[in-house]
DNA sequence: CAGTGAGCGAGCTTCCGCTTGACTT
């Protein structure tokens, strides 16, 4: 008989199942998606009810044609992919393309790759859902409208043109970027003074220890003075002691989101490469499916785990727990990302272990016994006013899950008042305590941090936003299109003053901090700030937080079978698309326009704008008889913050140096950066030069190394045939006019003789011969 | 590589969500 043919989506996945159903069964993978709305019209028929119709993309056509005569050949086709409205959609396609009856073939589910799952699964097999079905299409369909009706009246409205895009995810992850820019842009700092003293006392072996009090917080200096005085000549006596447990529980295992958080806390790692090293790790077999947004463990890994950590930490540290998705929008079709054998601790492939083993702490973790605490506080009475300091510590009574792993937190999650407790030492009531010093220091409230690449997958997530396969490509895509950047920002020197009460004296005195400094931080360029203010003001609806939580709502609906898809789409597209049509009738073009004020030597206004080639002031308008004079932002400037001043600067470029070798020198910022003119040749300036300030001894030496350094690339010239011999980065190659042509390996060991017949032969051979062009990597953060 | 900032308007770009791929500048 006719094996039975089983699909699934992920390739890693058919291997093992085909293991665990053994010679019945042929286990293949479809690799997602098979089909999509072909680009055409949007691949929707708007005048007939939305009918969607999709294609077999280039890609995917090999897969296709792969399954269909494995489908011919076999038994009966299973279709085991993904439990949720993707997976469902995926098995429909395959029936549709495989030419098999959505009504009787069967449709099996697990969550998790586990032998007794499986089996339990093959057992009760369904048929597809088609409401599910539906509720897919609906959202593909409003999505593609949402991007294919949208990004078009960018390309319409906007002075840059450049593959600009819109759609529901990218363009509201860009606006929580741009309005958090806003905020910090906002914010002014309050400043308070707390009250901080330091005494001793003897600890356990009888040492004089020194530890701390605090006490209250002072709006002014005034107050904080006057409470300083009245400190001088005071005691200090213990008149309270207070001893409280608490406790501390583990977080749950990791889904794409927290892994993704955790990893860039703990190991500095890029959303995209956190999900490379999951990937590696997954395709070896070593941990479970990478994107999940469920939080539970397989029986079988619970087993696992309990055996694991009863074995190296004792019974004590074990403790059963279900975690429960907080997350509404959480489809739950896999498990919690987890190691697949606890019992490797590690890997082989140094790339992927650090990641691993966070992976297996955090697991272990999940699985463990609560840490015990134990918090002190200790009421300081001061003689002479009726305020009282407060002392507190923490001693770690049972570590618990501490023993293997502790939870990051972001900035932002930390409140103000939060310290690290230490330990105390022992005190008594009543007890007399010497004060070496009393300070009140300034402390200036802060703004909200920029997100990180992963704190923004936190909020995106939260906001039901976009799925675990998509929060990489999504930042990938809004740094691609230049709405947002990720880099770091240079913090400024401020002072703050400290009030210091010591030996009865009370001090002023004044010190620096640097604040505001951040590192790989995403910053909202002024195009994506530009283009966040146009589509929020016509089109706020998409635009809101919770459209998406609104539209899925709708989903649910349809999946339900409460609601016909295209009654849904229906709903939302006809008033969408009066606002597209009404925004491109209507709207101005997007300019992001700012009086700065005017120009001190003509009078002429000055503004800064969008322009084609990105974000510039300008000097004069269009219409003036004299054309307007124009100086293109610098990267850290932004049309929202730059005032008149920092304007006028960007002018002074270009700047003539002087003459060297009897030819001018000329400082600018070209489409490349910095950059110096000599002699019909350009310079490159590194980071290190200011084009604003470098002078001419600056400048000249650049000139004479890099040309220098061409003379050492150049091994020979035919200027007659504009042909070079020139050495590069990948050994040495042949360039004639604009192109670049390699060498062969035999030839690169004696190039020094190449003579221009042969450098000829090569060209002919190569142009004859094109190397086969690989697709550009795509540059992802 | 290294200007530009306006308009004409051919032909093109673009979404989100599933999944991995394969090779030389």
């Amino acid at each position: 008989m006719a094996k039975n043919l089983l699909i699934v989506e992920s390739p890693a996945k058919a291997k093992t199942i085909e293991r665990i159903l053994g010679e019945d069964f042929e286990v293949k993978s479809c690799y997602g998606h098979i089909r999509d709305l072909e680009k055409q019209d949007m691949g929707i028929d708007i005048k007939n009810n939305y009918k969607p119709s999709y294609i077999v993309p280039e890609e995917k056509q090999k897969v296709v044609k792969e399954l269909k005569s494995l489908a011919k050949k076999s038994g009966e086709v299973w279709l085991a992919t993904d439990e949720d409205r993707e997976g469902e959609a995926i098995s429909w396609h395959l029936c549709e393309v495989l030419g098999l009856d959505p009504k009787t073939t069967k449709r099996i589910v697990f969550h998790e790759i586990t032998k007794p799952a499986i089996l339990a699964a093959v057992q009760k097999p369904r048929t597809v859902d088609m409401n599910l079905v539906n509720a897919q299409q609906a959202r593909r369909i409003l999505d593609r409208i949402v991007g294919f009706e949208l990004s078009p009246v960018l390309w319409r409205k906007m002075s840059m043109k450049n593959n600009l895009s819109a759609g529901r995810v990218q363009s509201v992850a860009v606006r929580i970027i741009a309005e958090r820019e806003r905020e910090i842009n906002a914010f002014t700092p309050v400043s308070t003074f707390k009250i901080e003293a330091s005494f001793t006392s003897k600890d356990i072996s009888g040492k004089n220890v020194v530890f701390s009090a605090e006490g209250k917080k002072f709006s002014q200096e005034a107050g904080a003075q006057e409470f300083l005085n009245s400190c001088i000549n005071a005691k200090y006596s213990v008149t309270d002691i207070q001893v409280k447990p608490g406790k501390k529980s583990p977080a749950a295992p990791f889904t794409t989101s927290t892994l993704q958080q955790e990893a860039s806390r703990k190991l500095g790692y890029s959303v995209s490469r956190t999900m490379l090293l999951a990937q590696k790790l997954y395709e070896s077999g070593k941990i479970t499916y990478m994107r999940t947004d469920s939080v539970s463990l397989s029986e079988t890994a619970m087993d696992n785990l309990k055996a694991e950590i009863s074995s190296k930490f004792g019974n004590k540290y074990y403790q059963h727990r279900a975690f429960k998705n907080k997350n509404e929008s959480a489809q739950e079709a896999h498990e919690a990302i987890r190691p697949t054998y606890m019992e490797n601790m590690t890997v082989d492939d140094a790339d992927c272990r650090r990641l691993y083993e966070l992976i297996w702490k955090r697991t272990m973790a999940s699985q463990m016994a609560d840490a015990e605490l134990e918090k002190t506080t200790a009421v300081i009475q001061i003689s002479s006013n009726k305020e009282e300091l407060k002392a507190t510590g923490e001693v770690l009574k049972f570590d618990g899950f501490l023993k293997v792993y502790r939870e990051d937190r972001d900035d932002d999650d930390i409140t103000e008042d939060e310290q690290q407790d230490d330990m105390l030492p022992p005190l008594t009531v009543n007890q007399q305590l010497p004060l070496v010093e009393m300070r009140a220091t300034e402390r200036f409230s802060r703004p909200l941090p920029r997100y990180t690449e992963a704190s923004l997958v936190k909020k995106l997530e939260e906001l039901g936003i976009g799925r675990p396969s998509t929060y990489a490509p999504t930042i990938s895509t809004i740094l691609k299109r230049g709405y947002v950047e990720k880099r770091d920002k240079e913090g400024v020197i401020r002072h703050f003053r400290i009030l210091k009460l010591k030996d009865n004296a009370v001090n002023k005195l004044t010190e620096q901090e640097t604040t505001g400094a951040e590192k790989s931080k995403l910053f909202p360029t002024d195009l994506g700030l530009v283009v966040t203010d146009f589509l929020k003001q016509y089109f706020d609806d998409i635009m809101d937080y919770h459209f998406t939580a609104r539209i899925e709502a709708e989903f649910d609906e349809v999946a339900n079978g409460n609601l016909k898809w295209n009654n849904m789409i229906d709903e939302f597209y006809t008033p969408f698309k009066k606002d597209v049509d009404n925004t491109i009738e209507n709207a101005e073009r997007i300019s992001g326009e700012r009086e700065l004020g005017t120009d001190p030597v003509t009078g002429k206004k000055v503004i800064a704008r969008m322009g084609r080639y990105g974000p510039m002031v300008q000097i004069g308008e269009q219409n003036d008889e004299e054309k307007p004079k124009f100086a293109k932002l610098k990267n850290t400037q932004s049309i929202e913050t730059i005032n008149l001043d920092e304007a006028m600067e960007l002018f002074r470029l270009p700047r003539n140096l002087g003459l060297f070798e009897g030819n001018e020198v000329a400082v600018n910022i070209g489409r490349f950066g910095p950059y110096i003119a000599h002699d019909k040749l350009f310079y490159s300036l590194g980071k290190e030069f200011d084009p604003y300030t470098i002078g001419f001894e600056e400048a000249t030496p650049i000139i004479v190394e890099k040309r220098a350094a061409k003379q050492q690339r150049t091994i020979k010239v035919f200027e007659k045939e504009k042909i070079q011999l020139l050495r590069g980065p990948y050994g040495p190659y042949i360039k004639q006019g604009l192109r670049n042509y390699k060498i062969p390996k035999e030839k690169q060991e004696h190039v020094e003789g190449l003579e221009l017949a042969e450098i000829k032969a090569i060209i002919e051979e190569v142009k004859a011969n094109p190397p086969k062009r690989v697709p550009r990597k795509k540059k992802s953060s």
